[in-house]
Order: structure tokens, then C-alpha cells, then sequence
DNA sequence: TTCTTCAATAACAACGTTGTTATTATATTG
DNA sequence: CAATATAATAACAACGTTGTTATTGAAGAA
């Protein structure tokens, strides 16, 4: 590929001629940059980054540690984050690996900043450790925790409360929960219960993981039961899909014999075979603080930001009233 | 960040002794490497990565660019060829700006390769051309053109064609095809009509595009009546999804009333409230060829390499036979 | 004319590496 | 003891840029 170097050889003038002129210097005659900018041209140039990056000291990247592929939330969020910051000057680079590794090849690669989607707290956490002391400022977001480094909340424990909240006020007095993976979450259902005189029972919570394949297993494998609840909260979209699938396939209807919310608002929420309501933060809003956060950490150098999402209930088909 | 020549300073010695004791080169005293590497340690040193690249004129960076976020085949298939990848020491990048713009950002980074997912052939053929007589080798998967680069092909049409003769084997002789958008798959379809004697209607291919909602409107906005197709093929995961919502909802029962095959084989298709049989690409082995492809590209320099992977058929509850 | 001013360009240093070549100091040989 | 081989390190060039400083040549002022 063709450098400014040659390309000072072709036009008959120095090197340093053509980088001015390249970036449409006053310093340079008109007619110089007509010749240097027309080579360029013909022979395809293209500025090497990695050169320049080196002498600016900036990369104008952003990491962005992706581990959670399944999910669509993150394709989604994913693609907003890439338009929001190209608007500043600024590339989404990602990486799908381990985040103890992305993060190290981005710091070698000197991004400007690192994004870490932290709703694996375990991870947040190391990550957020691991990385508060270095000089690569971290943008954690969607965890819970304090953390020593900058952080955009999501309330989750708030978001499954206000669902638990809902469905008290419908009526139901037996709410089980769905995917007990996420200890926040469990918290809210466990508070909310609480809060609304509702006796937590240890059979209602049905454990699994946030794979589709957990929800649809918690609920085929729930035994049959005359007193079983009537509303069930599942901890994510997929869980919840998953759970609605084994619902339809046990002959349970929805929201007929049970009703079911989920976590996380997406418009798969409104596919489903029974549209289901939901609560989760608003994607719009968390891509929109995300780039606001970091273009604030990366141009004026603040320092521990953070600020904290509500979820948003979304009412659908999948709830109605508990069967008297 | 701290550099080889503050670790000179610190270590008292030259910083090309770093470098070398820092890749371990034999022409170091052990004495001096074990002192280099403590400091590096202790001031948590990583190498630049763009200097190195810049001067070994290669980046181990493959781009991939990556437009349709809301297919889930697309993030299994990244997830895969990060990890393939990363054992042939290549890093991918992932940008999901358009392609010219992609490609044109990867080209000024000095990406070592190129990776486009190939499915909207007006982009592909586009792209390629473009880069075919440029130094980044581009590597097209999922397409059906013959194109002037890389490519490693899907044979949709050759999907579609074994999905109608599985239909047509067990008795189906009117159906019908949903979304029009891809003509490979068209095309597959109309050959396959002809090849078995049957006629093409027109009424019998739904148009519209590959989302979720395109499939989902075709169906409701078909009209009722006697002789409609026994059979029908949605022309990928999303569009097919959408139908199926759409037949429940419409009270025609699947497989019962009509069969359904989606093209793309996912997870995701056996999830949906009817299981549902599909034909589709084997995921891993595309992923295998790429990164197969692509090493060969890389390391061997040849040239105008082309393979073609034909999709599988898996059947699922969501065909039958034809009722009488 | 001779000095100053200014526009245009050239030259150079720097960014952090790697790889090659040059320079030491030390050990080995005859 | 000088000559030479060897081990360890230093010095330097290069990669492709950008930004700063130095050098030109020509026009305008004294």
C-alpha cells in the first residue's frame, strides 16, 4: 500500500509536503495539494492509523468486552453504541473472548477507553479491580455493585420488585421466580414478597441458569401441584421464552392458568407465542448514557462516574388477573 | 503507560537489550533478562501493539464486518471464529458500520484479512470489486455469486431445492414459498416446482424481507382460502419464526393443518413453539472453513480460492404429511 | 542595493517497537 | 603476550505518520 513517501516521490516534493497537504494544511499552495491529493487518488492511498495513533498517543477506539453472544440485548445495544460513538470520532472495536484477555489486548492495542458488560457480577468485579489502578479508564455497565471504576448502573433488583409489584396488584398471591443465577434479581422478588406480606417459599423459586434451555427445563420439570403459583417472573428473555415454551407444552395456558413476566425489554419479548410482558431498562436510554459517560471520561477526564437505569414494565398478553 | 526505554532507564541498560530480553532472546545474559522482566512487571508494562504491527508491517488482525446484528446465526458464527482464530494467533475485529465504510476503516488499521458475511448479494458483489484489486485479501462467506475474490459459497439454492423434495416425498404437491428477498433461494424453489412437475403460482410466494415481522405479516395478511398451499418454506430463522407466530394465531395448526420448513439451522428453530424442521448450513463447519480459508490466505498466499458448503436438512415436528 | 517579511517547502525529531550492525569486555588460543 | 574468538550489550535504522524548526526564494520596504 502506497505511503506518503512515495507519494512525495511522484509529486517532487517532501514527505512532509504531502502529510500537510493530505490534511488540507494553509500552509501548503493550492495547487501542490491539487497534485499530491490527485496521486493519492489514482494510487489508492490510505493513511496507515497504527502510524499515526502511534505519534498521537490516541487510538479514537473503544474496547468493547462482549462475552453473553446468545442474548440479543447485546447485538442490540451492540449496534446503537457503534453508531452513537462513530458520531464522536470514536470506533467500537469488539472482542468476544474471556474479558481478563480482551482487556489486555485492547490495552496493548491502546484503546482510549473499555466498555464491560457487566451483568456477570463475578466478572465486573475482577475486571473492575483488575483494571482501577491501570490508565485505561473502564466503563462497567449494567452491573449492581459499587465498583472502583466508572459504572452505568441498571437497577435491576428495582425492575423484578415492580414486577412482583404488578402482579400483587392484579392479585396474585403465589409468584414464583425463574433463573436463580443473578443474586440481585432474586433479591428484588425476595424484598418485594417481603414488602408485600407475601411468604417467601423455597419451591417457588426454581433454579437454573439464563439459557433458554434453564427456563423451558425449571418449568417441565416443576411438579404437578394443586397450589403451585399463579404468576411466575423469569430472570431474562431467554429464561422466560424458554419457560412460555414449556407452559404451552404442558398444556399450562398462558396467561389463562399462569400468568409470566420477564426480564429484559426486546422486541422478541413481543414475538413470543403469547407476547409477553416485561420489564428492563430501556436500551435506547442505556446506549444513550453509555456514550454520554464515556465521551465524558474521554474528553474532560471525570472521574468515578455514575448513574443508575430504572427498569420499565411493558404490559402484555402473557399477564392477566389469577383465576378465582 | 511505561515503554521499553523507561525500563532501559530503570534497568541500566540499553532499550534494545529490553526488547530482546523481553521476547526472551538468547543473546541476553540471564542476570539482565530476569531484572527487565521483574521492572516490566512491577510497572506493568505492555508491549505497544501498534508500533509492533507498524513495524512488522503485520497486524494479526482479521476484520470482520458484520451488518445483520439481529440474526442469530451471525453472533454464533463470530463466537466460533473468535476462538478458531485466536489459536492461529489472529485477533478479530468486529465493526458493524456499513460495508464500504467497514472495509475502508479495517484497510487504514492494516488488517492482515478481510471476512464479509455475504448474504445480501447487492453488498457482496459491491465490496468485492471493490477490494479484488486492492492488498487486503477479502474473504466473502455465504454468498452465491461468482465472485473476483475469496468466497466461500452456501449453495442455498440447492437448501431450498432439497426442502421442496422432502415436502414433495411425503405428499405435498402445493407449496408455498415466504419472503422473496434473496433470489438464490427463489430461484431454488421455482427449479424444484419445475423438476417435480408442479406448477409455480404467483400467489404462492409470499414477498417481503428476512425480519421476524416479514414472516409474520405474510401469513396474516394471506388470504383464506380452500386450496391453499399444504406446504410452505420460509426463506430464513427470522422469517419463518414469524410465520409460525402468525399460523397459530390464525388457529392453522402446524404441522396439522400445514407443514413448515425454515431455512437456517439454529438452535433457535427447535425452541420455537413448534419445533421446527429446517434446512441450513452446518454452523461449525463454515466456521471451520473460514478460518481453513483464510489461513491459507494468509499463509500461503493463494489465490482465488472457492469452496461451496451445501446446507442440511433437519426434520423437527413441524412438517407432516398432507391432510386427504 | 541591502535588509526585512513572508510564503512555501524541506528537514528533522518523535512515537515504541524490531532487527541489524557496531562496539565493547572477557575468555580462549597459539 | 599478542591474536582471536565469543558473549554481552549498545547504537542505529526503519516502520509511516505528525508537529516543530530550519531553509529556501521572492516580494516589498528602507
Amino acid at each position: 500500500m502506497i505511503t506518503i513517501k512515495e507519494i512525495a516521490k511522484l509529486a517532487g516534493c517532501s514527505f512532509s509536503t504531502v502529510s500537510k497537504a493530505l490534511n488540507d494544511s494553509p500552509l501548503v499552495k493550492e495547487e501542490t495539494k491539487r497534485k499530491v491529493l490527485q496521486i493519492a487518488e489514482q494510487y489508492g492511498y490510505r493513511r496507515n492509523l497504527l502510524a499515526r495513533q502511534l505519534v498521537s498517543g490516541k487510538s479514537q477506539m473503544i474496547g468493547l468486552i462482549w462475552q453473553d453472544v446468545n442474548n440479543p440485548l447485546y447485538a442490540q445495544l451492540a449496534m446503537r453504541l457503534f453508531q452513537m460513538f462513530q458520531v464522536h470520532g470514536y470506533e467500537i472495536v469488539m472482542m468476544m473472548s474471556p474479558p481478563e484477555q480482551a482487556s489486555d489486548w485492547f490495552r496493548q492495542m491502546r484503546v482510549d477507553g473499555l466498555i464491560f458488560w457487566g451483568d456477570v457480577e463475578e466478572h465486573a468485579l475482577q475486571l473492575s479491580k483488575r483494571l482501577s489502578t491501570l490508565d485505561t479508564p473502564l466503563l462497567v455497565v449494567g452491573s449492581n455493585l459499587h465498583l472502583p471504576v466508572h459504572a452505568l448502573q441498571i437497577d435491576r433488583k428495582a425492575g423484578i420488585y415492580a414486577a412482583v409489584e404488578h402482579l400483587f396488584k392484579l392479585g396474585h398471591r403465589r409468584i414464583g421466580f425463574i433463573g436463580d443465577s443473578q443474586e440481585v434479581k432474586l433479591r428484588g422478588y425476595k424484598e418485594a414478597l417481603l414488602d408485600f406480606g407475601l411468604p417467601l417459599r423455597q419451591g417457588d423459586v426454581l433454579s437454573g441458569g439464563l439459557a433458554w434451555e434453564d427456563g423451558y427445563k425449571a418449568i417441565m420439570q416443576m411438579p404437578e401441584q394443586d397450589d403451585s403459583p399463579s404468576a411466575f417472573i423469569g430472570s431474562n428473555n431467554l429464561v422466560t421464552r424458554g419457560a412460555l415454551r414449556a407452559f404451552t407444552e404442558r398444556g399450562i395456558a398462558v396467561p389463562d392458568k399462569v400468568s409470566l413476566i420477564g426480564y429484559d425489554e426486546l422486541p422478541e419479548m413481543a414475538y413470543a407465542e403469547v407476547p409477553l410482558t416485561s420489564v428492563g431498562p430501556p436500551l435506547e436510554e442505556v446506549a444513550e448514557r453509555t456514550v454520554e459517560m464515556m465521551m465524558q471520561i474521554l474528553q474532560d477526564g471525570a472521574e468515578h462516574l455514575s448513574h443508575t437505569i430504572k427498569p420499565v414494565l411493558h404490559t402484555r398478553r402473557s399477564v392477566g388477573a389469577p383465576r378465582a
